[in-house]
DNA sequence: GAGAAGCGCAACTGAATGGTTGCCAATCGT
DNA sequence: ACGATTGGCAACCATTCAGTTGCGCTTCTC
């Protein structure tokens, strides 16, 4: 059965989903996408140059927060925010894992025809 | 200006949102996973062993169909789903991306501060 | 110390999402 | 030919989500 083992897995996939679905989000994407140079920045800073309020970008980032994909520090009046690469670099194993496993099995399943 | 380039990249950018965002629930990850065998299985199959009825799941091959991660074609009565893998590769391929650039960045940071 | 900059909290709205149910059409097996 | 399997379509419901606005608190700056 491996039933705390598949506790585990699910588990896994309930987490993985809600860090996919804290990036299916354009703005969030280029949140991301600005904080990627290694400076933490400013709520108005990440604001700036965008058609959205400051409340919208606040909760964008509560969304990245809240998955682990970025970090808030608190610095004086302003709150700043980083990027945490490391659940970044947990989705992009995880979706190489689901290539590898696509290629293997088609791998498999050709061998089997010819043979 | 580059405001061709920047059109490209706004829409690069929404169309990897909605990859994202299709792969951000728990239920589309699992299919997904079922779906890495690298053999087409019917709504019927992709149901069974799960709570949901078929129709919820319908909607959900509905959605990472229209994201392309997933094709449909129809057998008999019966309509088959596989995996699509270029878009997740494309992901993959982003996500390393970004995971690339913020090493660099980092490393550009700490040249800069010992330098 | 006064004003401005930066932010958090709360309430509200409209639209999207995830799910259900009911019904009907096509296809398969016997 | 008939019943069962498989699935599409549509309507409906509850919840979540993205976004706004208003207000008040802290922290700079002059």
């Amino acid at each position: 059965m491996q039933s705390i083992s598949n506790k585990r897995r699910l588990s896994a996939l309930k987490a993985r989903a809600s860090v996919f679905a804290a990036l299916g989000d354009e703005t969030r994407l280029s949140v991301l996408v600005k904080l990627s140079n290694g400076q933490p920045q400013s709520i108005a800073r990440l604001t700036a140059g965008t058609d959205l309020s400051r409340q919208a970008v606040t909760k964008h980032l509560r969304v990245l927060a809240n998955v682990g994909v970025v970090r808030s520090l608190r610095v004086g009046r302003e709150s700043l925010f980083k990027l945490e690469p490391q659940p970044i670099e947990d989705l992009r194993d995880y979706l190489d894992q689901v290539s590898r496993q696509w290629d293997d099995a088609l791998a498999r399943l050709k061998a089997h025809v010819e043979g």
